[in-house]
DNA sequence: AGAATAGTGTCTATGAGACATTATTAT
DNA sequence: ATAATAATGTCTCATAGACACTATTCT
């Protein structure tokens, strides 16, 4: 922030007063900021994340993240985010929308700024991260043809990915999500956007209590179980995650009630829990070492 | 990315050609783009950042993380992050100052954009978090008073902090290193960047192996345990971190060799090892835990 | 000589994970 | 009745950390 400041088209003032009065930020070349959301949640026991349907060039038909412009001046990205979340969720308005909301856990999860990711011209976009329960079917938005939770183990992440540099839709009318011969591409370098979130969640729950956010106020060690083995696809050991659960300090706290059945299959009704005062847990809850993640 | 975009002043156009014709990113608010570094090295056996002396209002006379404007469609926020700490640590144009350069760590801490920090206008700023090994002191760049390593001890960073919303600055000439009297203010909100890069650096250097980024191409472990110990800001147990780091597959390779000398108060030579393959360290060098950070 | 340090050995407490077991519930 | 599941118990192995000890080098 201190170098390359573009210079004021005059010489050199002497005040900040003057400094400001002589600034024209339009006399240079202009970026355009965004905000792009990651919504994750947990839909019949399988990993989704919230897309819209491109109602506009380009990738018009395309799938993307949820997001839209920084309202310059007005807000900063954290709120952008928020509020685009909340407008594409249809989490708006009514009073238990304000509390589902407050529930969704939001954080910044990276910039991508490649200059020609956007056709139209530079765009620098800040992508978040969001953890949700499940959610109501989202509303289409004002300019969006629709948006629906996605199965995200049916969307196209990485294979050959999108080149940072590649602007050019290969398909513009393809990646609708009826009848689809495979999985679905994503627009921009949405993909990437994307798989960096599932990253960063896989890596988060294991060392703080965020998997609880994917859950009811109150849910149950095996619901709690289900989270994890959902994000990090893999199946855990129901007695022991159940016993390290417990034995993490400020994890969970019990509400000292059960549920109404047992488990769909059979067995005893669970104990509830709700999630307790930890941010952080100690100790950690480790995935499963994996050899070829270490290089 | 989907919602909200500014609508091209005509009606809705056809194709996606028109659509970029009848585009005018200058017909809105505009928003301007920065990068910041928080560029970390050891130096006498402590932290230590570089920082420049702003030489133009705002804050000027204030030490800032050093920074600069986007070059807008030439280049993205990674390639100006290493673009800004070249020029500024004066590692541009010899051949070994470019081998200097490969050896830094830069990777990408987080994005600030609250509207109103900086007062000339919108400002989103991308901040990056650099590692490197004991660099000679920076030059002052053409539009910087000054440049140079402060200890990291010395630095105001959180007491009140600048709330993000404020833009005013208390003092506009004081914070210069010479005879102060307290420790260093930062300008803008660059002492909340610089306190979420430490505590990056003091997390990432848990499971990752990138705390030899700080460290020689050769160095010996109780050099390695000195950046811990400087990063952490606790002393650790020579003898139990020597096993350990020795125990990490990947962490370090040894050279074969020895330092010439023994420790500067005695001892015998150690032996010498350069950074390893690993990318990730299993299992972790977790620091000590301290009760309080957990909730 | 005396002190500091590199590196290794040993012991203990803790946690991760495999496996077993009991009680409870759905079908 | 049978199967599935919640929850707990037991055992083993790996690791973290405290401490001791030897060998080497500096002042």
């Amino acid at each position: 922030m201190a170098t390359d400041e573009p210079a004021p088209p005059q010489a050199a003032p002497e005040s900040e007063q003057e400094w400001l009065a002589a600034y024209d930020p339009r006399a240079y070349t202009p970026v355009a900021v965004t905000v792009d959301v990651v919504a994750l949640t947990l839909r019949h026991g399988s990993l989704h994340v919230l897309l819209v349907e491109r109602a506009a060039p380009p990738y018009q038909g395309s799938w993307a993240l949820p997001g839209g412009f920084l309202r310059a001046g007005e807000e900063g990205p954290d709120e952008a985010a928020a509020r685009e979340l909340a407008e594409e969720t249809g989490l708006l308005g009514s009073s238990d929308a304000e509390a589902a909301l407050s529930r969704i856990h939001l954080e910044q999860l990276g910039t991508y700024g490649a200059p020609h990711r956007d056709p139209r011209m530079h765009v620098v976009s800040v992508a978040y991260l969001a953890f949700a329960p499940d959610l109501p079917d989202p509303q289409a938005g004002t300019d969006a043809a629709a948006a629906a939770w996605h199965p995200v183990a049916e969307l196209d992440l990485r294979p050959g990915g999108r080149p940072e540099t590649a602007a050019v839709p290969a398909d513009t009318h393809g990646g609708g999500v009826g009848g689809h011969t495979g999985p679905t591409a994503l627009a921009f370098d949405h993909a990437r956007i994307l798989a960096d979130g599932l990253d960063r969640a896989r890596a988060k729950i294991e060392y703080s209590p965020l998997a609880t956010a994917f859950l009811p106020h109150d849910f149950t060690i095996p619901e709690l179980r289900a989270v994890y083995e959902a994000v990090w696809d893999e199946k855990l050991h129901p007695g022991n995650f159940h016993r390290k659960v417990l034995s993490v300090p400020g994890f969970v706290e019990s509400t000292g009630t059960t549920t109404e059945r047992g488990g769909a299959r059979g067995g005893p009704r669970a104990r509830t829990y709700h999630a307790g005062d930890a941010r952080l847990l100690h100790p950690a809850l480790l995935r499963p070492a994996r050899e070829d993640e270490i290089r």
